[in-house]
DNA sequence: AAGGGCTGCTCTGTATACAAGTTGTATTCA
DNA sequence: TGAATACAACTTGTATACAGAGCAGCCCTT
């Protein structure tokens, strides 16, 4: 077996659940995955059990490993916990930064930017996915980072989910935006405006979902006003 | 092997790591566990990685799995996250709870009086740990809660570092009140009062690490003043 | 004809043997 | 005498075979 072919299965079954090329729901086959990458069962289920820890898979006993679901009790709890924690992790971002990682982010805006240019709509959703990710490994807190993987990957899906080219064509140059004005307050160290402006962000984003019709009185449970 | 081993085995672990009964760094030997408790090096391995997610144990590839560590740098992501987290989760609680979680809330409650009427610092630990635990499935949110457990099993552990039963007589019976306070607010559905109980108590908890020497310089970067 | 239970199949969970990597130790050379 | 290197013992990682639980389909009963 390669070194790498753990790594190589469990960055195609993030790919695969972050783009929604694999449902909510959708059951996975350890034999069919295993023969596929040439692994055995015995590290696959080493890397069920670390991408189910990390959110994207969930484990029953006895029962064949899922994409994680994304229904309405989901979708409730993601709303009620990411504002809070998105402000958090920008504000520590720019606290406890380190000078030699603010390139890296650099970096990856430029990706993100790159994507825009192109017409592939994951390939956006996942250079915005790594972009934001970065700053929350600049916060360094390992006691926040769970938290923050597990609402980016729902994040990320809910974003496809209710993707639409046809409308909202200025949204991403303002998000664009936002993201150069989150890497200079990052940069200088403002940790109240960098949390600000995660706010901002976030309400961007809000903004989006909320165009989409709701299931009767969903709109309102999600608490879908201003967080400003 | 027996249906429960599994399960024994992740509570003794549990429960060695929060009591501190195994110091943090501590290596763990897989051949010793899995002949203690009749469990195959397989299912014992997948009970580590488990418990490595939760923030008990953490692995390195080709080396000895080991207690978390608990050092300075842990201390000072602990007091940076911990206030917030607390006080997002009691409030959440409180908005969320369902009528019949509460008698469960006010049996941890009881327990934990029993605990304090006792000797034991360790029993007293673990019950407050079980109460506390319980208001965060009682917030019913599955993206705080991660960030919560990986908290509070520091939260515990740092407790009986810090724990001398010469100081802070009357501490735990303020500690008792405000478990009740947070049951009445939870109760009544308060989130706000809720949220500033869940800051009170941090401040308690928080006063009885400052009264402990701090290595130099740290009291300040920990971020010991008030938090109300 | 419909409901319940039985049987057989499939997939998950576990044990064990083997491979690969790491660490400690001893030996050799400068 | 000290350091570097090769070797050996041990630990972790992987493959595979087997055991046991769930599930579907069928038959039997009512």
């Amino acid at each position: 077996m390669s070194p790498t072919a753990k790594q190589q299965l469990s960055d195609h079954i993030r790919f695969s659940v972050l783009s929604m090329h694999w449902a909510p729901g959708q059951d996975l086959d350890e034999s069919t995955l295993s023969v596929q990458f040439g692994v055995s069962r015995t590290p696959l289920r080493e890397v069920f059990r670390d991408l189910a820890a990390q959110g994207f898979l969930e484990l029953r006993a006895h029962r064949t490993a899922r994409v994680a679901e994304l229904g309405h009790q989901t979708l409730r709890e993601f709303f009620q916990a990411a504002p809070m924690i998105y402000a958090a992790i920008s504000r520590l971002a720019a606290e406890n930064r380190h000078a030699d990682q603010l390139a890296q982010l650099s970096e990856c805006q430029q990706r993100f930017q790159q994507a825009l240019a192109g017409s592939d709509p994951i390939a956006r959703a996942l250079a915005n996915h790594d972009f934001h990710r970065q700053i929350a490994v600049m916060a360094n807190n390992r006691y926040l980072l769970p938290s923050f993987d597990r609402l980016a990957i729902d994040h990320t899906r809910i974003g496809k989910t209710f993707y639409r080219a046809d409308a909202d064509r200025e949204s991403p140059q303002i998000a664009c935006q936002q993201h150069d004005d989150m890497i200079q307050a990052i940069t200088a160290q403002q940790g109240e405006r960098a949390g600000q402006l995660a706010i901002d962000h976030w309400n961007l984003s809000k903004h989006q979902f909320a165009q989409f019709v709701m299931p009767e009185g969903l709109s309102d449970s999600l608490g879908l006003g201003d967080n400003a």
